[in-house]
DNA sequence: CCCCATACTGGAAGCGCTTGCACTCAGGAC
DNA sequence: GTCCTGAGTGCAAGCGCTTCCAGTATGGGG
C-alpha cells in the first residue's frame, strides 16, 4: 500500500506538502503540484479514508436513513442521492431502518454516532422526539425528505396542496363524485404523508363546495396489490355514482386501474383515475399523475446538504419542491360533463 | 465527544483496557470489564470509527456494488444484504454504478481504494478485466451475486437450471408450442443471466425433443413495460400455436399477462404463463414463477463475505442457491392434453 | 538598500484508537 | 518451597493523514 510518505518521498517533498498539493488547501507552487500529482498517479497512491477523516474530521460519506427500498419512491430518491454524492466525491452510507424497533434504535444510538458520516438525509420517516435529539445530537447537518420534523430542515413537496391538484384536476373535467384511495393508520404508522394527501383531497372537495363521502374512502399501503383490494371494495358498491378516483400514490392508482379492469368498468370512461408520483410505470397504465420528481427530490437534497457541509454550516435551508400534473389518458371528462 | 480516554479516568484504568473490554480481545477480568461497561454507558461513549480503523486496519463496511436500484431484484437483494450487515453491526456503503462509464470507472479506481470497507458484494454485473483486477488487488473479500466471474467466488442461482425447470413445468401440463421472453443483447450487455436463461428454455425443449421456434423469442428488458411490448407482439401473431409463455423475469411475465388481457386471451385458459423470480407483485397476478429467493440471496451472501472477514480469510467459498417452483394460478394445463 | 508582506515549504504534534511487549500476581505441578 | 504458566493490566509505539507554526525565499514599497 503506498502512503503518503512513499509519494512525499518519491517526489522530494515533505508529506505535508503532497497533503496540501492533494487536498487543494494551502499554498502549493504549481510547479511542485504538478510534480505530486504526477508521481502520485505512478505509484497509484490513494489516501487512507480513516486516517484521512481521523486527522481531519471529515469524513467524505454521505448517510442515509432510509424505512424501505423496495417501493419506487424510496429507491429512486436513493438514485438521487447516490448520483449526486458520487459526482461530489463522497460515498453514502445506507441505513436501512427496518420495522424491527430493536434495529432502529440501535442505529440511532450506535451506528450514526461512530461519526462515520458528514451529514445524513433522512427519508419518509416520522422520527420520534428522541430519533430528532439523537439527530441533533451528532453535529451534522440533517436534512428530511418527504417526512416532516419541527424542528429539522427538510426537503419537501406540499403534500397537501400535490393531492388538491390531483383531485382539482378531476374536478376541473366535471367530475362530482369522487373517491379517494390512501393511507391508513394502520399502516406507515410513522409516516405523515398519508393524511396529508388525504386532507389535500378533503381541501379540493370543499373548495369546490363539495363534501368527501366517508363511503368512498379506500385504504391501503401504498402498493399495488393494497390499492387493488381498496378500488374492488370502493368499485363493487352499487350505486355509489363515482366517476372519478384519486390514489395517494401511483402504485394504488394502477391497482385501481387494474381493479377496474377486472370489474369491468371502463377507464376513462366510465372512471378516470389520476395518481399521485410519477411512477414509472405510469407510462404503460396511461395513468394521469402528479409527477412529483423524487429523484430529483433525492439529488437536490444531496446537492444541499453537500454544500452545506462543504461550506461548513449546520443547518441547510428548508426547500418546498415542485410537481406538474402530467396529463395521459386515464383522466377524461365526466360523462354527460359540459364542455369545459 | 467523550473519548476512551475519558472512560479509562472515569473506570480507574489504562485506555488499553478500555479497548480490550469494550472490543472483547484479550483478556479482562469479569469484574473489570463489567465497570467498563458500565461506564461507557453511562458516558454515553461510542468509538470513533476513525480511530478505530486507523488503528486496527478493520473498518466494519461493508461495500455494495449495484448497477441500479429500480429494479426488484435489486432493491430486494440490497434490502437482504443490509439487514444482515446491520445485524452484525456493519455499515453498509452504497455504490451505485450508474450507466456513465467515468463514474463506474471512477468507482473502482478511487472510491474503493480508499480503503472505506472490509469487503465488497458485486450484485449482478458483468465485470470487466480491468475491474476484476481492481477488486483483487484491494485484497478484500468480495463476493458476485447473481453475476459471473471466472476467478471471484460468487453465490449464484444456475441461470440456465431455473429456467429450464420454469419451461419443464409448461412441458409437463402439456403444452408444446412455447414462447419465451428474454433479454436482448441490446438491453444489459455487461449481465449475461439473460443469455443463460435462454439457454435454459432451449434446453428444456430440447430434451422433450422440441425445437425452439425462433419466431416465439421476445425480447425485452426485464421489466413490466418491456414484457409487454414483446408479448403483444408475439401473441398478435397470427397462428402460432402457442399456448404456453415463459418469461424470464417475472416483472416481464406481468407485462406479458397484461398484454394477454389486452389482447382478450384468457390465462391460463388460451395461455399459460410463468416467470422466474418470486416477485412480491406475483400474488396479484397469480402468476406462476420460480422463487429464487433474491432477499435472502443478499443475506446468504453477506453472511458469507462477514464471516470471510471476520476469520481473517479473504477467499468465500462459491455457493449455488436454491430455488423452488411456486405454481399460482397462471399456468394450467394444455387445452386437450391428457390428464397429467 | 532595508523592511515587510507574501508565497512556499518542512517539522512536528496530534487525531483517538489498537496492540505488542513487559510486568505482576496467583495458583498448580513438582 | 520453587518454578512455570497464564490471566490481567499498563506503557508506549504506532496507524497515515492534516495542519499549526516557524522558517526561508522572493519581490515590491519606502
Amino acid at each position: 500500500m503506498t502512503s503518503l510518505d512513499d509519494v512525499a518521498k518519491a517526489a522530494g517533498v515533505s508529506a505535508a506538502t503532497v497533503s496540501r498539493a492533494l487536498s487543494g488547501r494551502g499554498n502549493v507552487s504549481t510547479s511542485t503540484r504538478a510534480k505530486i500529482l504526477k508521481v502520485a498517479a505512478e505509484l497509484d497512491y490513494v489516501a487512507s479514508s480513516a486516517a484521512s477523516s481521523l486527522a481531519s474530521g471529515r469524513m467524505r460519506n454521505l448517510g442515509v436513513i432510509m424505512p424501505e427500498l423496495h417501493r419506487w419512491f424510496f429507491n429512486t430518491v436513493l438514485t438521487g442521492i447516490s448520483d449526486e454524492a458520487t459526482s461530489a466525491g463522497y460515498d453514502v452510507t445506507l441505513y436501512n431502518v427496518t420495522g424491527d424497533p430493536e434495529v432502529r434504535r440501535e442505529i440511532f444510538s450506535a451506528f450514526l454516532r461512530r461519526r462515520r458520516v458528514d451529514a445524513v438525509v433522512v427519508v419518509a420517516l416520522e422520527l420520534s422526539e428522541w430519533e430528532e435529539l439523537e439527530l441533533k445530537r451528532l453535529g451534522i447537518p440533517v436534512v428530511i425528505i418527504g417526512g416532516t420534523s419541527g424542528t429539522l430542515p427538510g426537503v419537501a413537496i406540499d403534500d397537501l396542496a400535490i393531492t388538491e391538484l390531483a383531485a382539482a384536476h378531476l374536478l376541473d373535467l366535471g367530475h362530482e363524485v369522487l373517491g379517494f384511495i390512501g393511507g391508513a393508520e394502520r399502516f406507515d404508522a410513522d409516516y405523515k404523508v398519508p393524511s396529508q394527501r388525504r386532507e389535500g383531497f378533503d381541501q379540493a372537495l370543499r373548495r369546490r363546495g363539495l363534501q368527501t363521502d366517508p363511503a368512498l374512502i379506500g385504504e391501503a399501503d401504498f402498493t399495488i396489490p393494497g390499492g387493488f383490494h381498496a378500488a374492488r371494495q370502493l368499485l363493487g358498491m352499487p350505486g355509489t355514482g363515482m366517476t372519478g378516483l384519486v390514489a395517494a400514490s401511483d402504485e394504488m392508482a394502477i391497482g385501481a386501474v387494474l381493479a377496474a379492469r377486472e370489474l369491468g368498468i371502463r377507464v376513462p370512461e366510465d372512471l378516470s383515475v389520476v395518481g399521485i408520483d410519477g411512477h414509472e410505470l405510469g407510462g404503460l397504465f396511461e395513468l394521469t399523475t402528479v409527477d412529483q420528481h423524487a429523484q430529483s427530490q433525492g439529488s437536490t437534497a444531496a446537492k444541499l446538504i453537500l454544500a452545506t457541509v462543504e461550506s461548513g454550516g449546520t443547518h441547510p435551508e428548508n426547500m418546498d419542491l415542485s410537481f406538474d400534473l402530467l396529463v395521459r389518458r386515464s383522466t377524461a371528462k365526466a360523462p354527460g360533463a359540459l364542455p369545459v
